[in-house]
DNA sequence: AAGCCACTTAGAATAAGTCTAAAAATAGCT
DNA sequence: AGCTATTTTTAGACTTATTCTAAGTGGCTT
């Protein structure tokens, strides 16, 4: 189980490695949207879009708040975001890693950790007429001091 | 798998049934509180706040608003009900279900479906410093046309 | 009857997210 | 470069679920 702000530290991009990865998935890589795109890729953990306002409010001022939607949905078109609606809080988080995994809420200290399908198996045996096509797995509890 | 509003079509309850029951887990029982309880208990599926308020609209009128989220908040705390925050939509759903089981949402429908514990395992392999102490698991799918 | 207290009420407030319509930036073409 | 079409951005209005507020109701106790 691995947070992805202490992995992030070590992820910094430039805004020219940016910039080539939104034109490689189609998307044309304008001043906010690369700003919203460091943010999201190099810091955030996790981040609901008023999280993403308030940076940007502080480092690419006059960006406005239909922008950071915008921006969030065509990224999460293009598939370099998924979108999240968790049971914690009423508010969708974006998340930069779109493979298949869980999540894990340490009650403690509200951190959301990223839990692998290896560290959470799910066994269906549902009656035969049914087709499951998406699990979300959601797991609530807390990190022993040592 | 079974919709839990098919199984309360058998589920009838008189007034003073409803009363007592909220008696013994010490919440008087006001006309108001009885009627909303016997919608969600007898009637209704995973009901919003909306769809209990329309329901006392027809069938108690005046009743409101605040009265309803009051109302599920003590059923809430009573252990009467569970909250639950679904990733389809931005309500939250009250459920008579207690016990420990997980949701399928049959995506041509909309509708939502308990599931069981047995028809749905998590085996979980996590670090040894994390303690799990609630699972939620939903499932997104389709129902096959027999 | 007077006071108390739990409960209810209408409507205001909050807050996340969406929508709108106009302005600004960008891209394509000559 | 100039002109036009398209895309993107913007401020602020709007929607909607839920919470809050402050006053009203009604049964019980003394
Ligand atoms: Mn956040
Ligand atoms: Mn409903
Ligand atoms: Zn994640
Ligand atoms: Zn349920």
């Amino acid at each position: 189980m691995k947070l992805d702000h202490g992995h992030k530290i070590y992820n910094q991009l430039t805004s020219a490695q940016i910039e080539k990865r939104l034109n490689d998935i189609g998307i044309s890589a304008t001043a906010q949207r690369i700003a919203i795109c460091k943010y999201i890729l190099c810091e955030a953990d996790h981040p609901t879009a008023e999280d993403i306002k308030k940076w940007t409010d502080v480092n690419f001022p006059k960006l406005s708040r239909a922008t950071v939607y915008n921006t969030l949905e065509v990224l999460v078109q293009a598939g370099l975001l998924k979108e999240l609606k968790l049971p914690h809080t009423g508010k969708i988080v974006y998340d930069t890693n779109v493979a298949e995994h869980f999540h894990f809420l340490d009650s403690n200290t509200g951190k959301l950790f990223d839990v692998s399908p290896e560290e959470c198996q799910v066994t269906l045996a549902m009656p035969n007429d049914i087709s499951v096509q998406g699990v979300e797995v959601f797991l609530r509890g807390k990190i022993s001091i040592k």
